[in-house]
DNA sequence: CTGTTAGCGCCTTCAC
DNA sequence: GTGAAGGCGCTAACAG
């Protein structure tokens, strides 16, 4: 691998030339740097990285720390959509960034910090991490630029950003659609109570249970942690007491769930219940029936956060926090009941 | 952020004895090792990489070069299934390995190899690239160490490995299913021609037939580019004309397109037409019906094909293919005929 | 515009 | 066992 400076040399030039022609610096004769290039288009050489980010204090690369890479569920392909999102902003973009992905369960010897300063990682973005996760609070108080997905930051630190939908907007949504088809009996299987997504989406089903006129305390919230096994569990459990008119279910996932328990107990979808999920993975379309769902534009998301990061570390962000549009798929998991 | 010096310092060594201590040398007195960690820990030191890389020549980084990161199918993922494999892979290991993605169709400006060398990357993976990629043979002809995906190296380097199911064999199981069923009246849709696994499928096919036999001429095989619209399409144009018994797909994506063209005939699956898959994507259990597939472990596959580079790196590589297991899923898409 | 030079943080002989 | 010193390849002042 050819160095710099065989590249120097052979294009009678100094390194620094070299250099500048590389980095697109203004001060170096046009023909010197067609030389230069030449040169080292003969030799093959590209600069290595790893001596530019030693030398130059700049930080180009980019961490994504996520919950989803070593998560058994193969269902839940979020995490890569993403990661899609991510890839395809910094392919756009003017900078030669790398993504690093770093599994919040994998790291648990090391703190995020330390894993980025290591590495020099210029800022990153998180995904399903929680609040409450032991290195979160480190990070947020850090001057590396962040961006989290799914939580909202309440510190003052200007070097955080976040992307999210309007979660509370969606459940209002749903939570809408079902009452307007005269669902007056609705379950809610929500996901993690302490999660900012959770209480945002509980927030939603309230304002469109008030804006209807009716009562919050008779809406039944059972937890199901966003996992679709207890989501089966509970539906499964609460379909032995009692059979609400429909689900609304906080994940795809957990809908799933339910879906199996309804049908299990011998009711069928939408006709005895109707059911609704919130993320629109990919196999919503293939379910008996068609969940009716809120689908959440993932790459989105994904590219607006890498975009947001870069923002932040540039120091021209206009806003903290980016919403992302988000959308109601109205399929064939509910019914319309007579008033 | 403290660098070695600083812990040398305080620690009241040289720092070569710190960088010994971390990298462990034998030759540091035991008291003198747990001093400088004291001390390093105390600081919060912990060395960095570019650093480590750019000094010592050996390359621990892995590439992971994918033509799934890009591509706008996102009931695709299983690129993502075989990152999650490597990363798992990785993660276990002794080393310290970061991965790095790069998307076959982005990367158009500069060869794998050259990337590769700028980042110090000591060995690549190979997935969804074609032999016929411009960089392919570059790369093969290097000393990088490679695994590919789904592709049978024939060039006598040592340093590439393969990694994949035996696709032959796959296929004859999933044509001998049909044929034990009394499906005579077979049309395969096909991949892309030129392609490794395709070659395979169709070899398998092609011995269960013989097995059975019966005659190759009967046998239509329609080449839809493993591309669900190209699949649906060709489907479609064919059901117009003549009415198979079953279509036997070489991917659940064309699978689906099949289905859909079988639908809008007025056909019904399985009752009038079966269809099989293969890969068995998340979704296969979701349509209606289930559909009959080859499964394909793909983190299985992306965490030997890790196991194999690390191999294949440390020069003790005892096979230079892995064959992973595959399975059939037998699932409500086929139905049994009469004899 | 171009060259010189001092690091960036760490690893690795080679002496001591 | 430990320390000194020379690089790894590149960037960024600072001179010229």
């Amino acid at each position: 691998m050819a160095t710099i400076k065989e590249v120097a040399k052979k294009a009678n030039v100094s390194v620094s030339v070299v250099s500048k022609s590389f980095n697109n610096y203004k001060d170096v004769k046009e023909e010197t740097r067609q030389r230069i290039f030449a040169v080292a288009k003969e030799l093959d050489y590209s600069p290595n990285i790893n001596a530019k980010n030693l030398s130059s204090k700049k930080r180009m690369t980019i961490g994504l720390i996520s919950s989803g890479v070593l998560n058994d569920n193969v269902k839940d392909s979020n995490a890569f959509d993403i990661f899609k999102g991510v890839y395809r902003a910094v392919a756009d973009s003017r900078f030669d960034l790398s993504i690093n992905l770093i599994d919040s369960k994998r790291q648990t010897q090391q703190s995020y910090v330390q894993y980025c300063r290591e590495r020099n990682i210029g800022g990153a973005i998180l995904q399903g991490i929680r609040t409450d996760d032991q290195y979160y609070k480190e990070l947020i108080d850090t001057s590396l630029p962040c961006v989290v997905l799914d939580i909202m930051n309440e510190s003052d630190n200007g070097m955080i950003g976040s992307v999210s939908i309007d979660n509370a907007k969606a459940a209002r949504e749903i939570a809408g659609y079902l009452l307007q088809r005269n669902h007056r009996d609705i379950v809610v299987i929500a996901g993690t109570p302490e999660t900012y997504v959770n209480k945002e989406r509980i927030k939603g089903v309230e304002e469109a249970l008030q804006s209807c006129g009716l009562e919050l305390e008779g809406l039944t919230v059972l937890e199901a942690d966003f996992s679709e096994e207890q989501a089966y569990l509970l539906a499964k459990k609460y379909l032995q007491e009692q059979q609400p008119t429909a689900f609304l279910c906080f994940s795809d996932l957990m809908a799933i769930g339910v879906m199996k328990a309804v049908k299990e107990a011998g009711l069928k979808i939408p006709e005895d219940i109707s059911v609704t999920g919130f993320d629109d993975l990919v196999f919503c379309s293939y379910t008996e029936p068609a969940l009716t769902t809120i689908r959440q534009d993932f790459i989105e998301i994904g590219k607006n956060a890498a975009q947001l990061l870069q923002a932040i570390k540039e120091n021209n962000a206009v806003k903290q926090h980016i919403w992302i549009e988000h959308q109601l798929m109205e399929r064939d998991s509910v019914k319309t009941l007579a008033n």
